[in-house]
DNA sequence: GAATTTACAC
DNA sequence: GTGTAAATTC
């Protein structure tokens, strides 16, 4: 039997509100690890990755694993009966054909129940590889969501390029062309040689918790600029950038990196911009884009292969990732 | 001739809002009593009845009986040429085939002056009785507005139960089940045995005004536990909770009642909300709800007979309140 | 919360 | 085709 306590309903809302348009049927994976969610979007092009871990529920309890098929139309729709303040629980029993949720308002004083049917869902789950890229760019998830709508609106591609300087993102279209280059934040410059570019979601790290004073090695590069006075520790690819406020551009670097995607499933992995300040872009030449978002709960990862170079200017679908091999 | 004059145009565009997606066409029966207005909906399911009294009106004239006739779209366009909180004039001659409006912006700089032609309405004018309920529940019309709103995305009808502890509203659909359940708020329990359990239109109280020094009997049963320290008057069935800010649950109680409504005629009284902070929910076994919120011009009730107990598993129409006797 | 757009209903 | 209500966006 599961029983998951959740402190804000919101935030089960904004993970919805993410993922609803891309998957609309999946399994929750409730093991004693915590709840995940995995699926193909409905084009099957791009993969979704959710995981919500034990330890950061207000309480949690999985006996035996258990995949909760769910319609994640229905399941916004129950979601919208609960305030963004409420608290969920989510409870299913052993054998059970519905996923219960209780939302209680802070003060005690009203109780929703809501149940909703389960389906079967056949699962082909794929084991995700452990890739090391060459490039990860940290920077704020708002200005990621920013920059796919302005691109979107000039073309159905952009091309991102990662560098020394900073990261560019360029598309062509029929009203014009257009790029957005970032820089990197002050007194964040990895370059290569460091071989700490690997995005492992076991990590155990904090995510969304600053940890100013416990920079580690590779400070030497650093020098200090009149730039914005943020210090990233962007201690690895999986982490995003600390969150004062406004997470700066951090750049880890293999190697340049080159890639071209469809800016509609850009936009729409942008749309989980409200769970995290932070987003990070995993990208090595000729292998699915990753891009992920931490959060205090867990962590929200989209797949996205490049568009093939240039043949058929940005008229090509992006590859399908139908295979687990495809993500290597 | 009648004269009236309003203080606030909002409280007119509140009012049509409220019922012109219910009622297309009614008499304004205007007295010198004041205003009031009863009429079917459309589908001659519910009774809607309003009553604007004289008092509370700025001014106010009627020096002979006169219903008024009107087509609530037409007189919903026309206040809607009017500011927030322009001085409203209606006015009406004795042999008038056309209601005068004028509006008076706050500074007096601005005069509008609108003029809609009357139609002849054949009013079957029913008597209301004077119901002793078995259940009236107080509650925070917002709140109200939302759990319909709730319920109806998963159900078409909902079940309210109506007993010592609380209130619950509960719907089933296809997606799945909901409920939510308000707990009466604390040092508000009024059980069995009080005879003030009635709707009296005609109850000279003030509505919307607390008076926290003037708690009469019954306070007997009323114990301090540490919820939130809102203690409710709760000075007879047709007068709202206190609204402080946001009213609690007060549910006066003779015999517990569960009933089941349409949800589609619920959310549309449920728009009656910006009306007032405080909602009433008055119920029998087989008898029509009434949903009434009071307000500082005056009453605006709703009728709805209760759907027929489960066959055809919500599938069945409310019943039509069309004859004066089905409401007892 | 307001305004726009879209969808539905008359 | 018009007008209103709901959904979405800013």
């Amino acid at each position: 039997m599961l029983e998951a306590r959740v402190k804000q309903a919101s935030v089960l809302k904004k993970l919805l509100d993410a993922i609803k348009e891309l998957v609309t049927d999946g399994n929750l994976d409730c093991t004693d690890e915590g709840i995940a969610l995995q699926a193909m979007d409905n084009s099957h092009v791009a993969l979704v990755s959710l995981k919500l871990v034990a330890e950061q529920f207000e309480s949690y309890r999985c006996d035996r694993n258990m995949p909760l098929g769910v319609n994640l139309t229905s399941l916004t729709k129950i979601l919208k009966c609960a305030k963004d303040n409420d608290v969920v629980t989510l409870k299913a029993a052993d054998d059970a054909d519905a996923l219960g949720m209780v939302f209680e308002s802070p003060k005690e004083d009203r109780v929703g129940e809501y149940e909703m049917k389960l389906m079967d869902i056949d699962q082909e789950h794929l084991g995700i590889p452990d890739t090391q890229y060459d490039a990860t760019i940290t920077m704020s998830s708002a200005e990621f969501q920013r920059i796919c709508r302005d691109l979107a609106a000039l073309g159905e591609s952009v091309k991102i390029e990662a560098s020394k300087e900073g990261v560019r993102f360029s598309s062509e279209g029929e009203v014009g062309n257009g790029s957005v280059l970032l820089k990197q934040s002050a007194g964040t410059d990895r370059a290569s040689g460091s071989k700490r570019v690997k995005q492992d979601p076991d990590d155990d790290d904090e995510e969304e918790e600053e940890k100013p004073d416990v920079d580690e090695e590779g400070e030497d590069e650093q020098d200090d600029e009149d730039r914005p006075k943020k210090r990233k520790s962007a201690n690895g690819t999986s982490k995003a950038a600390p969150s004062d406020d406004e997470p700066g551009v951090t750049i880890i670097l293999e190697k340049q990196v080159a890639l071209t995607f469809s800016l509609k499933y850009l936009s729409n992995f942008a749309k989980s911009a409200p769970l995290a300040k932070a987003v990070s872009l995993n990208m090595s030449n000729d292998v699915p884009l990753l891009v992920q978002f931490d959060f205090e709960q867990g962590t929200l990862q989209f797949f996205l292969a490049p568009k093939v170079r240039d043949h058929g200017a940005g008229r090509s679908p992006p590859l399908p990732l139908t295979h687990l091999s495809d993500l290597r």
